[in-house]
DNA sequence: TTGTGGCGGGG
DNA sequence: GTGTACGCCACAA
């Protein structure tokens, strides 16, 4: 009989000494399944040894089975190579250990039982795969069927069922300890299933709240509506770290058994330091560390709590509610109701964020071919390795070994020349032109054909290339894996962009981003030192042909008669001067019909007007220090970080209203005039007073700072008036006029009143700052901007 | 400049 | 579990 379905988690179990794999997944008509597969351990060795000195090796009830001798490549040349086939998964690290010994190496011997089979068998986790088999008695919570034969199908994939799930705890101080809390209230949350279980009885008309007599209670209820309601994906924020640590303490004060599995095992709390929740059968997503992973660097947010995140991703905020005040709330069964609705709205928030981001999850778990428990939990690193090594087996390559301590320790020291930066003199220009290499260091890893196994190799020698630590080439025959796989993904890529011209479909945006982070990420594995491709030589020869072709494009630039501002590892900016748009764009088809392989200079764009600022007065770097206009009108602005959150509004607005003034309409004395006219408003207290308010977050407990700054001075007024204070807690105060420090010039922001703040402080500290070096590209002083002397005049320019 | 310790997220 | 763990920032030396 034949079963399509979608895996979804995988395991094994030793069933008569044997080794068998539990395919976890769901049925295309829905049902919840699980397919036994039988699949043999093994590994490589290669060296030369009796075959017969091999299949003696034992140590108690661990054994070789076979040896059988087959043909591979090691680090992209032939060899000949034996696989030893043991009993059970176990047996692989000991019987390694004593194949060693005998003088030979050993490889593939810690890639996990359950990733070498999805490896071998090329199935794709999520994506639509068919069975053939049939259905056997287990002892499982969902039929099992006995596989003959498992092959990938359709290019589909599975849209998973899911719960979200979170808890409160009783927490009277700022600590938390689950051996002395107990939880109050477990909310879950998913496709029409709204649920709070909480175990003090409260009158209340919402439908979702549900009473039980005691925390076991609550746990227990637990444990049953998920399994009433069968997720694929249990979902938490922060779960690995808080929910499910939490539950598996209270779960075990209260006798509780967490037998959440599908093969009746309990939830599991694995790991040391990043600590990681279990459920055999279940994934459990702990979406917040795939969005600190995986969607943090395109996000604008650098907090990334629930409220943060959502807010970002969904544009939906936490309820409100004084969640520190809870336990009093609980010990006086007093607003109860309002904690359940924020426990619910918690859970809504996680299921949103995951549902959004799901394109993105399957995509990673579809490139990478791992469950997704494990993509969730990954760093790129582990992404572009994995990735490697499944294109490894694919072209019957034994994949190299990690490094032991010390060969990692080595390459730790080992430090790579960067990229090349052409640093700009600040000044304020006209009608730039700005190109960048597409995908730089991908494409020169592709078109150089830049690979471990093709490195300095000794039937051909060009081209060569000069850097800090030797000279490298790379075979101009045989293509290397790096680059294979490189120009893999940068074609389908292409191709995935092409459909996007026509198509909306988020699962194929996904699919191109992920394609792009991934190709992103190599350069960076070339230089990582645990990694199991590591090649320095590679990575130094990356950033020197980068190097290379920037120069080139520089040079050429220059043959044309532009005058090239500035250029950072990829990127070139031109003035245009007398020349036109035309003009750049001919010099961009010289450049690019030069150019290897998918090498590729794009036209990023013209601006009719642009800053560069130094870093301080004086300084004459100004690296990625920049705020150009384009022709919509809109700015473009790199390394201003004087724009902080700890900013008040108007040393913000003055900021970006000064560039407005200078990049639209080129106005330099208007620009004074206007910080003038603001710096005599803050002195005459004319702004007004919420324009003034300092928004800072308390990183730690109060307690915690040694020296008392303005924020934490506020703080300190805060916690005196009663209100709870902690990491996090948002502090809006004001700086008033006065003597001595300004931590004791602080008044929080609502007992502030308009004509009491220090105008001199905020003229000082905060408008200042933010537009100095901006005037002082123009040749305009501090003094200019803040001395009393009405009459002061700078030409147009 | 390099090295180390703590913390993020959650309540 | 055929395992090994991050990455950034503040602060010190």
């Amino acid at each position: 009989m034949k079963t399509s379905f979608y895996p979804t988690d995988i395991s094994y179990v030793v069933k008569d000494g044997k080794p068998v794999i539990q395919l976890f997944g769901r049925t295309v008509d829905g049902k919840q399944i699980c397919v036994l597969d039988a699949f043999e351990p093994y590994f490589y060795v290669v060296g030369k040894i009796d075959v017969k000195d091999i299949e003696a090796l034992q140590q108690d009830d661990l054994m070789v089975v076979r040896v059988e001798k087959v043909k591979k490549n090691l680090n992209e040349h032939e060899t000949s190579a034996l696989k030893v086939f043991v009993n059970i998964p176990k047996a692989v690290p000991v019987i390694k250990d004593l194949v060693k010994q005998l003088g030979v190496d050993v490889y593939e011997y810690d890639i996990l039982f359950t990733r070498r089979y999805l490896i071998d068998k090329g199935i794709v986790p999520l994506t639509l795969t068919e069975v053939d088999g049939e259905e056997v008695p287990a002892q499982l919570k969902v039929p099992c069927i006995k596989a003959k034969k498992i092959v990938p199908k359709e290019d589909k994939v599975l849209q998973p069922k899911m719960l979200a799930v979170d808890i409160e705890t009783y927490n009277p101080v700022r600590e938390v300890n689950p051996s002395k809390h107990p939880i109050l209230m477990i909310g879950l949350y998913g496709k029409d299933f709204s649920r709070v279980i909480t175990w003090k009885k409260f009158p209340t008309k919402e439908k979702y709240v549900e009473f039980v007599q005691s925390e076991a209670d609550c746990l227990q209820r637990f444990v049953e509506l998920v399994a009433q309601y069968a997720p694929d994906f249990l979902v938490g924020y922060f779960s690995d770290g808080f929910d499910f640590p939490f539950i598996h303490e209270r779960a075990r004060i209260n006798k509780v058994k967490l037998d959440l599995g599908l093969d009746f095992s309990e939830l599991e709390i694995v790991g040391r330091t990043q600590k990681e929740a279990k459920i055999t059968g279940i994934s459990h997503i702990d979406i917040f560390k795939f969005i600190r992973k995986v969607i943090a660097r395109s996000m604008k947010t650098d907090v990334y709590t629930l409220d943060a995140v959502s807010g970002e991703l969904l544009g939906e905020k936490k309820h409100v509610v004084a969640k520190e005040l809870l336990f009093k709330a609980w010990d006086d069964n007093e607003g109860l109701e309002e904690y359940c609705k924020y426990n619910l709205q918690d859970c809504v928030l996680t299921y949103k964020l995951t549902e959004k981001l799901l394109p993105n999850l399957t995509e990673f778990v579809r490139i990478v071919c791992l469950p997704p428990f494990d993509i969730v939990r990954m760093t790129f690193s582990t992404f572009v390795e994995w990735y490697l090594m499944n294109q490894a087996v694919k072209r019957n390559e034994i994949v190299p070994n990690r490094p032991g301590r010390m060969e990692e320790m080595n390459r730790m020291s080992d430090r790579i020349k960067g990229a090349f930066v052409f640093e700009p003199k600040p000044g304020f220009y006209e009608n730039l032109v700005v190109f960048d290499y597409r995908s730089l260091y991908p494409s020169i890893i592709a078109s150089h054909n830049i690979s471990k196994g093709t490195l300095n190799c000794k039937c051909c020698g060009d081209p060569k290339m000069e850097t800090e630590r030797g000279t490298f080439w790379f075979c101009g025959k045989q293509k290397g894996l790096f680059s294979i796989v490189i120009s893999d993904l940068i074609l389908r890529r292409a191709e995935i962009k092409k459909q996007l011209k026509t198509s909306k479909d988020p699962l194929l945006a996904a699919r191109s981003e992920a394609l792009k982070v991934l190709a992103n990420s190599f350069y960076g594995y070339m230089g990582f030192p645990p990694g199991r491709y590591y090649c320095i030589e590679c990575a130094e020869s990356t950033t020197a042909w980068a190097r290379h072709y920037i120069h080139k494009a520089i040079d050429a630039a220059k043959q044309s008669g532009f005058t090239v501002l500035y250029s950072d590892t990829d990127s070139l900016f031109v003035l245009l001067e007398n020349k036109s748009k035309d003009d750049a764009l001919a010099l961009m088809e010289k450049i690019n019909k030069d150019l290897p392989g998918m090498m590729e200079l794009d036209y990023e764009g013209f601006y009719p007007a642009g800053i560069f600022v130094s870093l301080r007065a004086g300084d004459s770097g100004a690296k990625k220090k920049y705020a150009l206009l384009d022709e919509q009108g809109n700015f473009k602005i790199r390394g201003f970080e004087t724009v902080r959150r700890n900013w008040s509004f108007i040393a913000k607005d003055v900021q970006k209203k000064v560039l407005e003034i200078i990049l639209k309409e080129h106005d330099a004395p208007k620009a004074k005039s206007f910080v003038r006219q603001v710096v005599e408003d803050l002195r005459k207290n004319k702004i007004p007073l919420d324009k003034v308010v300092i928004h800072t977050a308390l990183s730690k407990a109060i307690a915690g700072y040694a020296n008392v700054g303005p924020h934490v001075a506020a703080a300190q007024k805060m916690e005196a008036k009663g209100l709870e204070v902690g990491a996090g807690t948002i502090i809006k105060y004001v700086v008033i006029r006065g003597k001595g420090l300004i931590r004791d010039k602080v008044k929080l922001a609502d007992e502030a009143s308009q004509d009491e703040y220090d105008g001199e402080y905020y003229v000082q500290n905060q408008i200042i700052p933010g537009v100095e070096r901006i005037f002082a590209v123009l040749g305009i002083g501090v003094d200019d901007l803040t001395k009393n002397t009405r009459q002061s005049s700078l030409g147009n320019f």
